[in-house]
This record gives structure tokens, sequence and C-alpha cells, in this order.
RNA sequence: GCCGGAAUAGCUCAGCAGGUAGAGCAACUGACUUGUAAUCAGUAGGUCACGGGUUCGAUUCCUGUUUCCGGCACCA
């Protein structure tokens, strides 16, 4: 007999060979139904794996966290199967679960196309039908590596894991597939799924790899769920920043201006002005100086930098004028190197702190591009903070916050920080290991030290150093990384950067870069996704739309409080136009104006004016004295949650 | 850059199994002068992304290019 010892700590014997399955039924007959798979140690058990040991055991139910992952996971083996069902010839790259669904990776000659979903999808609701038992199996490597002797993809990902590793392989009535599992025991479990688009993926991720033909899908528990997601992915299309840029002319891209390249409307361009203001009022608090360096550098600047080493396949064809080689600058770092080199540096002066809003060009594969948030010409508050080494952990703190603080005025949260060090790709980062074991112990200790969770991505470091990343996810379930403290001791060498130190010597001091809120094209990529083009009142394009009820007889009271709003600081404006006031009043809501003021008898006798807010019917009266107080203070509010 | 898809009026889209295109909104003109999400009528607007080919004839079929979209790779 074997001892499962369950959650509550209650103890029960079983014959070996028992599943998951027959605890569950035991249990209760509902549980079974809603179980997914179990743990029996720590060990993941499909529901239908006969156990020859006790152990606790622990069953995944479809609220757990997990059980999305196992059923999406399972869901992508059933795609496969009716892949090959159809296309005998198919092989299959990975096929895992992903945050949202699943996909699997596909060799096959013949081009899968949009209209063969519906098709693949059918296969699989049959073997769905069918019932198939997902049957888990060991093999030895040479077991495995015969059974795909003719398959390349699944030889290599057999050779890859690791010597000591079990080989497992499941097996749904005739499709056998590598597997380390779990899944959910049958493909009767699978019900409720969609097949939402196709793709190419490279084998393995490797752009020199043959590129392998990708089916993304999502599975779920219940039909209301499924819907529930597709909905979620309809609305996502509704905020795509490129649908609201448009509708609310923020910005442009036209390929008569050049791909990548985006025009800020003045809509557009209102927003940006309010975020570099406050981002400059903010560094100025906080100490930073500002400057301002040439879009163009010397070629030289940049192989100094070491830049030109690691990018030149990234920045535009160089100019040559004149004896001297220029390039567009896609950095602003070696340029602030030069303001710290131009003159003589006492130990007293630091930490030095230089900001700048900084146009870089960086020449972005084709691909890549996508609406503002990938473009081939930015404009970010970039900064480099220069310091002894007894001040960078003060630094790299202060940094932290100031990052914190504009997130938070953004309204925006940080998901997690990844700590990203180098690993053993020598051509991707400089060669100093003593600079480096400093550099990354340093960044180590002060999130230690300050008790920050992150995670740790080995080779994802800057060629210079080591960096700590903010990772933002959007209202588009995308993670992108919003701001970065990063260490550089090497750039001080390179520009052979120097302090005089209380002793009268000379010595280098070190780096410290700051993105703090990414570049003005991403963050508005990710505001308007994330207030879904409804500005809060302090970013707002327009701010104030007034309408008089009539033209003849208000307009002049009308434009009295336009002028005071306007002298106050507020962009404002007038709707003067022939329209009913319904149709004013629709136009300003749609153009997701935070207030809009109806003005008419009533206003002009009391001296007041009545408002709207953004998605609200509601009215709301205030006298006019007190009109520039209130709105001075919900401008002070930013976009902060508290 | 790679794989796949798309491109029709300013915008959103319909249409064409090959016979040079249509709606709604927006724009313009006129009437209406209004108290909280679309007043009515009229006018104008298109080398159907661009080049080449097949054809009596191409927006439609084939092909190349460009740009965009879904991904992959890349992202100092």
């Amino acid at each position: 007999m074997i001892k499962l010892i369950f959650l509550d700590g209650q103890e029960k014997s079983f014959t070996p060979g028992t599943t998951p399955e027959d605890v569950a039924k035991s249990i209760s007959p509902n549980l079974a139904k809603k179980s997914v798979a179990a743990y029996l140690d720590d060990e993941l058990y499909d529901l239908n794996r006969p156990m020859e040991k006790g152990g606790t055991f622990k069953l995944v139910v479809e609220s757990d966290e997990e059980a999305f992952g196992i059923l999406n996971h399972s869901s992508a083996h059933l795609l496969a199967q009716a892949v090959k069902k159809l296309h005998p010839s198919a092989m299959f790259g990975v096929g895992p679960q992903t945050d949202e669904g699943f996909y699997y990776d596909i060799a096959l000659d013949h081009s899968i196309t949009e209209a063969e979903l519906a098709e693949i999808e059918k296969g699989m609701r049959q073997l769905s039908q069918e019932a198939h038992p997902m049957v888990r199996s060991e093999k030895t490597r040479e077991e495995a590596l015969a059974f795909f002797k003719n398959d390349p993809f699944k030889k290599e990902l057999i050779s890859a894991i690791p010597e000591g590793d079990k080989i497992t392989f499941y097996t749904q009535g005739d499709f056998v597939d590598l597997c380390r599992g779990g899944h959910v025991g049958n493909t009767s479990k699978i019900k409720h799924f969609k097949l939402l688009s196709l793709a190419g993926a490279y084998f393995r991720g490797d752009s020199s790899r043959p590129m392998m033909q990708r089916i993304y899908g999502t599975s779920w528990f219940s039909k209301e769920a499924l819907e529930a997601h597709l909905n979620l992915l309809e609305e996502r299309k509704e905020r795509d920043h490129r649908k609201l840029g448009k509708e609310l002319k923020i910005f442009m891209l036209s390929s008569e201006v050049g791909q990548g390249l985006a025009t800020w409307l003045p809509n557009g361009y209102a927003v940006r002005k309010v975020l570099e203001d406050y981002v400059y009022e903010l560094e100025r608090q906080a100490g930073y100086l500002h400057v301002s360096t040439p879009v163009l550098g010397s070629k030289k600047l940049y192989q100094t930098s070491g830049h030109w080493d690691h990018y030149q396949e990234n920045m535009f064809p160089i100019m040559e004028k004149d004896d001297e080689t220029f390039v567009l600058r896609p950095m602003s770092c070696p340029h602030h190197m030069t303001i710290f080199q131009s003159d003589l540096r006492s130990y007293r002066d630091l930490p030095i702190r230089y900001a700048e809003i900084v146009t870089q060009h960086r020449y972005e594969a084709s691909g890549a591009l996508t609406g503002l948030e990938r473009v081939r010409a930015m404009t970010l508050t970039d900064a480099h903070i220069f310091v002894r080494p007894d001040q960078i952990k003060e630094e790299v703190i202060n940094a932290y916050h100031l990052i914190e603080t504009a997130i938070a005025d953004l309204g925006l949260e940080v998901d997690y920080l990844e700590f990203a060090t180098r690993d053993d790709s020598k051509d991707k980062f400089h060669d100093n290991d003593a600079l480096w074991n400093q550099a990354e112990a340093i960044l180590q200790s002060v999130l230690d030290e300050a008790q920050i969770p992150y995670k740790e991505v080995p080779g994802e470091a800057a060629f210079y150093g080591p960096k700590i990343d903010f990772q933002v996810r959007t209202a588009m379930n995308r993670v992108i990384t919003m701001s970065t403290v990063q260490l550089d001791f090497l750039l001080p060498e390179r520009f052979d950067l120097t302090y005089i130190n209380a002793s009268g010597q000379k010595e280098r001091p070190v780096v410290i870069h700051r993105g703090l809120i990414s570049t003005w094209e991403r963050l508005m990529s990710i505001l308007l996704e994330q207030y879904k083009g409804a500005f809060p009142f302090w970013l707002a394009p327009v701010q104030i739309l007034l309408i008089p009820v009539n033209n003849n007889a208000h307009e002049a009271y009308t434009k009295e409080i336009y002028q005071t709003l306007m002298h106050a600081g507020f962009r404002a404006k007038l709707d003067l136009s022939d329209e009913k006031m319904g149709y004013k009043i629709r136009d300003a809501q749609q153009q997701k104006i935070p207030y809009t003021f109806v003005i008419g008898d009533d206003e002009v006798k009391n001296q007041t004016i009545t408002y709207r807010q953004f998605g609200s019917p509601e009215q709301t009266h205030i006298l006019v004295k007190d009109m520039v107080d209130i709105f001075k203070k919900e401008a002070e509010k930013k976009s902060r949650k508290k």
C-alpha cells in the first residue's frame, strides 16, 4: 500500500497504481470533475498517471493558477494531433502554454492558411469527443532518439534535455509526442478553445535556424471563460494606440515621411509638452542639471564609447563631409561623457547629474516597427549620473525613487524588476571581469539591502554594465521596460574620466545611466492604451470644451470664461459652430475631453458654469470665481491612484 | 531581416467568378438658432498603394516593389 498525506494532514492508504483521478473520485465526484492534475510531493502528476509511491498529495483544480497552463499545454498537444491527422508529414518544434493560451510550432512544406485554422479546430473538437486518454511513458535517451529518428527537430530537443532528467512521452490515440507533462489526462477535458492566429517562428528562437509555422490558440475550462477572453481580445483592439492615436489625432506615421518616423500632431504634442515640463521639473528638484547635445556626433566619439563596435548594424549609415565622419546619434551617453570631461572635477563636485531631453535615431529592423511602440527616431529624457565609488548606492537608490515617483504620477505600476547581468557570451559584453564583478555585486547589494524583489536575467546586461530594468505591464498585457538604472565602470575608463580626490590624486568616477519613463513615443503608446484615449485632466490635449447654449446670446460670456481658463494655463477650446448642442456634447465625448462646459442664461445670471465630466451625464454647477482653483487642484493630482 | 496576411474616398467599410466603383461619418453650401451623445436638404470627393505582365478590356488574375497588420529574431 502507498500512503498519501492530504492537504488537511489526513493520511490515507491506497493500492500502488492508484491514479490521482481515483483519489479525487474517492473524495467526491465533483472534485474529480474539477481536477486537472495533482502534485505528489513536488512532482506534477497527470490525473491518469499511476502512483507507485506515497507522499504529500495535492490535487490541482480548475481554479488553481497553474491549472490554466496545464489545460493549455494539453491543448497544444491536441492541436498537434489534429494537424498531424490532416498533414501526416508535419513535424513539430515546441508547443508550450503561454500566459493567455498556447501555441505549437510546426514544420510543414505546405503553408497553413487562416481558413485552415477552422478545419484544424474542427479536427481538435472531434479528437476531444473521441476522448483519447493522454498516457505518459518514460523512455531512455536511446529509445527516444530511435523513435524520432526521422525528425531532426525532436531529436535536437531530446539532445537538449539535461543528462539525468527523465525523458517522457505522451500518447493520445495514434499521436505520440515528446513532452515533460503534466496533462489533463484525457482529450475530452479540452472543450472550450479557439485557434487565434498564425505566425512564423524560428526553431528554438534562433534566427539562423529554419522558420516554422506557429499556430496560437487559447483554451479555457468553460464556455463563459473562453468568451470572456475573446471579448477581452476584442476590447484590446479598441484600446490599440494606433487606432486611438488616429482617432484622437495624436500622431501619424506616414510612408511619405519615412518608415518608423512618427509625426506628433497638435493633440499629441500638447500631451508630450506636459510630460516634458513635468520631467524637467522633477529632475530639477532632484538636482539634475539639464544639458543639450547635438543630434549628430563624430563616429570617433562612438568608437571611443564602444557603441560603434556593438551597435553599428543598428545605426543609420555614416555621413562623410570634409574629412570628418558623422553618425546620427543613437544614444546620448558619449555626449554626456564629453561634458564631464570638459572641466576639471573635484570629489566635492560629485555626484553630477546630467539630464537631457534627447532625440536619437536607431535603425530598427523593419519587422520590429510597431506604431509608436518601436520607431526609428525617438525622444526621451536621458540622464547620466557621475559619482564617486562611495556614492554609488545612494545615487542608485535616489534614481530608483525618482523612477517610482514618475511611474506613480503617470498612473502606471511596476510589475517587477529585472536585474540584468552578463552571461558567458563574450562578444556581447566588455571583457574586464574585475569591473563586471564589482558592478554586479554593487547593484545586487543595493537590491538586497533595499529588499526590493527582482528577477535576475543573465545575459541581458548592456555591453558596458549590469542594469536594473523596471518592467511595466501595459493594458494590452504586454510587459515593457519603462525605466532603467545601469551601472557603468567602462565608459569612464574609455573616456579617461577623472576627478581629483581628497588627497589630490586623480580618480575614476562611476557612471549611472538612468532612463526615466521610456521614450515619449513609447510612453504615449502606453498611456493611450492605459486610458483608452481618455487622458487624465493634467495630460489631456484639450482639457475643457466650452459650449454656449445659444451662440448669439452667450458667446461673449463663454469667451470670457475661455480667456480666463487660457490665461490660467489650461488647454480650453470653444465650440462656436452652428451645430446643435447635443451634437457638440457628443463630439466632446468622442474626443474624450475631460470637462465639457455648457453655458446659457442661468450661468450668465448666476456667474456660474455647468460642466459634465467625460463618460458621465451628471451636471455640476460651480461659481466662476472658484473655477480656476478647482481645476488647478484637479491638475495637481496628476494620474496618481492615491 | 524572416514567415504569413492585407492595401478601395479624409475615416470606417461594402463591391467586382475580369466590363474603370458605392454607403455611413467627416468636409463644403444652404436652411434651422437650439439646455446636455448625431437637425434637414444639397454639393463635391477615388490613376481602387505603386510598377510590370496576361487579356479586346485589370481595382479584380499573375508578378515585383512599397507600406501596414499578426508573429519570430533584434532592442545600447
